[in-house]
DNA sequence: TCAAACCCTCACACTTATGTGATGGTCAAG
DNA sequence: CTTGACCATCACATAAGTGTGAGGGTTTGA
């Protein structure tokens, strides 16, 4: 598929497939005319990264968990560099802390939506 | 406590406290000298946005969502237009989303870690 | 064959969260 | 009274993610 196919069923601009791939976080083969191709997975590698990036991520770590994500778990290791799995660790417990702070406000929220729904039940009641 | 001190026990700078002053996350009062005063409620309120700022929330959202979260649950009703509650159900969910990709994510690379650790171990009794 | 609808690269612009520095006021200790 | 450590505002700067448009090629269908 090409740029605008992936650009609408990721609801990704172009523009912004562009960037990811500028970044590193994808690598589309080009047809013979220049044209980037790409294959079913990327739908999904994009809606990752863009649920990343949502989450607080930058593309500089998201780069880097990436290739831990690939489905048929391979693990390169010469790749995982001491350095590299520090750095793992390190992000992975920051995900933890993300994860826990906004699990808090979100249950927060929720209860306050809760309450003003029971408010409102018993104000139309009680008038 | 002045802005020194409070940025010292939140490890945020004294830029980033006014500036989310000037976003309206936080409200200080000034003493007679022009200098802001601030007390300790106030720590924790700068910890929350900052939670919240890592966990990829903008400052505008926070500002929506921050009145909900105090502590003696007032509720406000006259603050709560069907708007506003209508924009905090939104980003309850999109806060759900968040937390879903961020846990996916999470475990998948704590799962990397662990095979990693586990071929390591038996290449190390292995050899 | 011509127009519409793609694609490419490049470049400038904007927003948000931040850093840094200029310029100057306040205050406490020497 | 001066020095150092605070504080204030204001302005400029930067990085990241994203939008937009210019200038120019390709493909496809009427």
């Amino acid at each position: 598929m090409r740029i605008g196919e992936l650009s609408k069923r990721t609801g990704t601009s172009r523009r912004l497939l562009r960037y990811y791939e500028e970044q590193g976080l994808i690598v589309a083969d080009r047809c013979a005319n220049g044209y980037r191709s790409y294959d079913e997975r990327f739908v999904d590698r994009v809606l990752q990264i863009r649920g990343l990036l949502e989450a607080g991520l930058p593309t500089r770590i998201i780069k880097q968990i990436l290739p831990c994500l690939d489905k048929p778990r391979v693990i390169h290791f010469s790749d995982a560099t001491p350095e590299m799995l520090a750095t793992l660790e390190r992000e992975r417990d920051r995900m933890t802390e993300r994860i826990a702070c906004l699990t808090r406000n979100r249950d927060a929220v929720a209860e306050y939506l809760d309450a003003v729904r029971a408010g409102d039940r018993q104000a139309a009641t009680t008038p």
